[in-house]
DNA sequence: TAGATTGTTAATCGATTAACAATC
DNA sequence: TAGATTGTTAATCGATTAACAATC
């Protein structure tokens, strides 16, 4: 269905080592079990969401975090304003708070949904709080210290795929 | 900066034709002329966003676009609360009228940017309206008709890359 | 000419695919 | 045994990198 042949399908589950049987196949539960390990789904993570604007609303309403094991453990914002109104359930934080809130939940991921101004800046105070994953959905480029891992989801980036193809076709 | 070598680079500009000089180098603003036709991003394309929620919203406010040539033509939802406030300086319309909007604004992109179980017939519409590449932000998988071209977003992905990551570093 | 940089060929590397023995 | 499917080796394919002549 997705268009990878079984050749390629056996080849990377081989990575994982022997999860199927000869002759009879692979038994799907204890596969799915097996991936999630290696893909270090096991255990939840704790993310936190910087900026309580539109973007950082939906995506603390975003309902796909909690199937694969996410959990938002606060949103936070500069704006006095924005503090302590409710997202998604949850009152909205201080973004002074952050280290300390980084350190007491335990926060593994931060994600930064502000103005790209100041993209920067925030993750430059999410790395300071000991944040090792960042996903940025500013469109704006980021340094980060070595070994602080940071992808950025460009929106442009997406629609000019898509223009690519609507080109091909004429 | 980006890690990749010169040889890449050569390599993959190549095959855009000769657009340098030995022994001097590349002319950029050439240069970025001649990428931006190769990419098929010379001329403007119109977008229409489907949901004015926060996700809805937050695409519409997003700067990113018009540097790249994109253009939001409009903001549908189905909600008859939501048509006729404003997001970003437009008023949102009628999903009912999502047809004639394609033909006499010329869109060319949709992006789908309502809850999961609305996400398929939100694509079904588009497709008969004519629209021939949509971006999906929806965690929902969507069929189309062949010669569609549908693009996914899909926020956890992102996550559980950089969870990937995390496990590595221990 | 000396130095520098492109464009391109050849070598290397890694990933995908095919083939098949092992096994149920 | 016959049929089926995995795990793995070998063959193929494509992309990256190195090397260098061509050129300014």
């Amino acid at each position: 269905m997705s268009g990878v042949n079984s050749a390629q399908v056996r080849k990377d589950l081989s990575y994982l080592g022997s999860h199927g049987t000869r002759g009879v196949g692979y038994r799907i539960d204890e596969l799915r079990v097996q991936l999630r390990r290696a893909l270090g789904l096991t255990h939840g993570y704790a993310v936190v969401i910087v900026g309580a604007g539109n973007l950082g609303s939906a995506l603390a309403n975003y309902g796909g975090f909690s199937a694969w094991g996410f959990e938002v453990a606060a949103v936070v914002d500069v704006d006095r304003n924005k503090v302590g109104t409710e997202i998604a359930g949850r009152a909205v934080e201080p973004f002074a708070e952050l280290a300390s809130i980084v350190a007491e939940r335990n926060v593994a991921i931060g994600i930064i949904a502000t103005p790209s101004w100041s993209a920067q800046e925030v993750a430059d105070r999410l790395t300071a709080a000991g944040v090792r994953s960042i996903l940025n959905f500013a469109p704006a480029t980021i340094e980060v210290p070595d070994g602080v891992e940071i992808r950025r989801v460009d929106l442009s980036t997406e629609l000019q795929i898509l223009t690519y193809h609507l080109q091909q076709e004429g």
